[in-house]
DNA sequence: AGCACGCCGACT
DNA sequence: GTCGGCGTGCTC
């Protein structure tokens, strides 16, 4: 009987977001699967899609075309991601195709191109100006030669003809492995004929002997037999060795040795919360856990024993980390305990590297996953249970499209799975705290830090004062005599430069004129490294202007603490400290990241300067003392988490310091020292920061007493984006119910990135079964908008506004 | 997203 | 009268 397969193809639009009907050729039938990648023709082109589902009839009036080929030999996506995928798209009001690619490593996305190639006989002299001397000619090199109109000419007199490529970029590395050539005989007469004085060569045959048939690499076989590199090439030449290629995978930590560790013994709210979690694991409940445990109090041996309890099951794990507490600290804690059956994702790894990492998980060599966000799309199979650490983290929403939130997946894949998924936090979300107040999810807690230790005494410090005393540095009297002190002590401190929200930037001191982005509406960052301005949005760069371009006044004041500057200031305050600065400048090299820290955690520095990425998985013995220089830069940005997130921060620096036996000392600066985040952070009183922050969102109508969904557009054309935003909001007002909020239509705070305007809304609903339909149908229709370059995003639950 | 088809202005 | 601009709609 005739297949047909249902494609989703490889356009992201919304009026190809659905799936396509493909004959399967005869030669096929048995080999393609759903979940498969193919070439398949699309109106004049050829391109990739998935095969969705493989059906016997279909319903398309015209004549269905044939799927090309395969590009996989097994499938790539599983039945779980497929549906996945769709329901996603959905929600997220993305596209399917943009679903799927995100759930796969770059290496699977298809490359397109195309090339001219002849149909006909055309002149000699042309054909070698043209193609030169080739069968047939890239459309880019046509391109950079100028002849693209003479090719389409031809095209048009059908001499020559297009034709469309879909390149599969999947490249395996290999490396070439050697075996004995000769049988045991073989070799003793070729022992005979050697010269005397051949005595090397004598111990590679004598070693060939002893290892038959086994496979190695020229390296192993020199180490294993103390050969040197010419001996084995030399049997290579002489054809006594047999070579052969074998695929191998990249692995990014074969330079790293485990050892094994075994179980620690848990502590009673441990072995509560294990038990909670266990049986739901025993029952194959699907379940979501709030695990609130102060930093500490042994989350991670929770994790770590119950993924150990789901292996047993014969079931694999699931657990994310955010990207930048993905340290090889975090990495060696589950690669002691769970050896090679671990695989890590993270973005430091190579293209090759990740596909390997994903193949292993693929093909069930791996039942651990260790990863970013996006590994939550990992294609493990008999899922058993899903751990979100820091699930607080805003990073665990993708910014662009396809905007998901790993949380929400993750709860998908429990229930598909019928699995428990933890949510392990020492500062948990509202939005999850206020789910587990309702029975939601079941809160788990963890109160006491393992060793019985207390928390770090925190000391805030207000800088107003500082200022009144005439100390205009970045460091508070306070803060400088605590740094002295470890100094002398020869203990450690940790200094956090709170950069979120803040930029530095210059300013005329006649006009206060400040530089800005030609192409974006903000102020360009000043660089200390190439002295030059930046801009953070759209990467233009310039040197600081000589004058204002207003008043043409020659002095600049330049504002703003980067790390670069601070650590200038910290040279001078303390000339004979060894600093080790962390910021993006600092580690944008790979494995920069874990020098650093390497060099930190071995003695070889007193302070560790740094941004945000410090603030987690620093795991230290000899840290005393951590200072937080500016605590309120996230304080006054126009987001209504602000507070949330400098609570959040603050609490997850202070748990840095003092963990082994040594007591932990930490220094708040800032000049707003009585509001509540700081405060209650002070105290570490999570309770009481939970509650006064919920009094005051259910005050503002915003989550989680409100479900949010900003709806953006942008255009290069201020006047359309403008009209158009208004044309939605007109719309939307309209269709909502009584209790729906609808803020703005607004310009962005940003309103000009890129050369383009942003406009936006934001609609805060609790119920509005009506909403999905019209959004849907907005986006239904931004067709013709968008290819004229207006484009619309819609944007569920956002973490970041701007 | 591309690409073809089709309807209007500027020119050989 | 033709070339080519872009606006519109389709792709199994």
């Amino acid at each position: 009987m005739k297949q047909i397969a249902k494609v989703i193809v490889d356009v992201p639009a919304m009026q190809t977001n659905r799936p396509y009907d493909y004959v399967i050729p005869l030669n096929l039938v048995q080999k393609l699967e759903i979940g498969m990648r193919v070439e398949v023709p699309f109106g004049s082109r050829s391109i990739q899609g998935f095969i969705t589902e493989i059906v016997d009839d279909s319903n398309y009036d015209g004549e269905l075309k044939e799927i090309v080929r395969p590009l996989d030999i097994e499938p790539v996506l599983t039945e779980e991601l497929l549906q996945l995928g769709k329901d996603m798209a959905d929600r997220i009001y993305s596209y399917q195709i943009y679903c799927y690619q995100t759930m796969l490593p770059t290496m699977l996305k298809a490359k397109y191109s195309k090339e001219f190639f002849l149909t006909d006989e055309i002149e000699e002299a042309l054909w070698f100006d043209l193609f030169e001397g080739q069968d047939t000619l890239s459309w880019e090199r046509a391109l950079e030669k100028g002849v693209l109109p003479q090719l389409l000419d031809l095209k048009k007199r059908e001499k020559v003809d297009l034709r469309y490529l879909v390149k599969n970029q999947v490249k395996s590395k290999k490396i070439k492995v050697y075996c004995s050539a000769m049988s045991w005989l073989q070799i003793e007469e070729e022992l005979e004929t050697l010269p005397k004085n051949a005595s090397k060569q004598k111990e590679l045959l004598h070693a060939l002997q002893k290892i038959e048939d086994q496979w190695m690499t020229k390296k192993e076989f020199q180490e294993q037999f103390d050969l040197s590199a010419q001996t084995v090439q030399t049997g290579v030449n002489k054809r006594w060795l047999k070579e052969e290629e074998k695929e191998v995978y990249r692995d990014p930590l074969k330079n790293h040795h485990f050892s094994q560790t075994e179980n620690k013994q848990l502590n009673d709210a441990q072995t509560e919360a294990f038990n909670q979690v266990k049986e739901a694991i025993e029952n194959n409940e699907h379940h979501v856990f709030l695990l609130k445990g102060v930093t500490g109090s042994g989350k991670t041996e929770v994790y770590l024993q119950l993924i150990g309890d789901v292996l047993k099951k014969g079931k694999t794990a699931l657990m994310l980390v955010p990207e930048i507490a993905l340290t090889p600290q975090m990495v060696r804690h589950f690669k002691e305990r769970f050896g090679n059956d671990v695989a890590v994702m993270h973005s430091g790894l190579s293209a090759g590297e990740k596909y390997d990492e994903w193949r292993k998980i693929k093909r069930g060599e791996a039942h651990v996953v260790v990863g970013a966000r996006s590994s939550i799309f990992s294609p493990v199979e008999n899922l058993g249970i899903v751990i979100i650490d820091e699930e607080h983290e805003t990073t665990y929403k993708q910014e662009d499209n396809p905007r998901y939130h790993a949380r929400n997946v993750a709860i998908y894949r429990g229930k598909y799975n019928q699995c428990p998924v933890i949510l392990g936090s020492a500062t948990p979300s509202l939005e999850s705290r206020a789910r587990a107040q309702k029975n939601v999810y079941k809160l788990l807690e963890l109160p006491d830090r393992i060793n019985a230790k207390a928390m770090p005494e925190v000391q805030i410090v207000d800088m107003r004062e500082e200022f009144q005393e005439n100390n205009r540095g970045n460091f508070s009297r306070v803060l400088q005599e605590k740094i002295q002190d470890r100094l002398q002590k020869k203990e450690q401190s940790v200094l956090l430069l709170n950069r979120r929200g803040y930029s530095s930037f210059i300013m005329c001191r006649d006009c206060g004129y400040v530089l800005e982005c030609p192409n974006c509406d903000i102020s360009m960052t000043f660089h200390m490294d190439t002295k030059g301005m930046k801009c953070h949005y759209c990467g233009h760069e310039k040197p600081v202007p000589k004058t204002c371009p207003k008043c043409a006044g020659h002095q600049f004041r330049y504002y703003g603490t980067g790390t670069q500057k601070i650590e200038k200031e910290l040279n001078e305050l303390f000339p004979e400290a060894r600093i080790i600065r962390m910021d993006v400048d600092t580690t944008r090299k790979k494995g920069a990241h874990e020098k650093l820290l390497d060099a930190f955690g071995k003695g070889k520095a007193d302070i560790l300067l740094g941004t945000q990425m410090i603030a987690k998985g620093l795991d230290f013995p000899n840290i005393t003392l951590v200072g937080v220089i500016n605590a309120d830069t996230s304080l006054n940005l126009p987001d209504f988490r602000s507070s949330e997130k400098t609570f959040q921060l603050l609490t997850q620096v202070s748990g840095r310091a003092g963990r082994a036996d040594l007591v932990g000392e930490v220094i708040v600066q800032t000049f707003n020292p009585e509001h509540y985040a700081i405060e209650y952070a002070k105290h570490h009183n999570y309770d009481g920061f939970y509650r006064q922050e919920m009094v005051l969102r259910h005050h503002g109508g915003y989550p989680p007493y409100y479900f949010t969904t900003q709806i953006t557009v942008s255009d290069a054309d201020e006047k359309k984006a403008q009209v158009k935003i208004y044309e939605i909001n007109a719309m939307i007002r309209k269709q909502m119910g009584e209790g729906t909020i609808v803020l703005g239509p607004s310009k962005s705070s940003i309103a000009k990135m890129n050369n383009r305007y942003y406009f936006q809304l934001l609609v805060k609903y609790k119920n509005e079964p009506r909403l999905h339909d019209v959004l849907t149908m907005i986006l239904d229709q931004s067709q013709k908008d968008n290819a004229k370059g207006l484009y619309i995003s819609i944007d569920t639950e956002p973490v970041n506004f701007f």
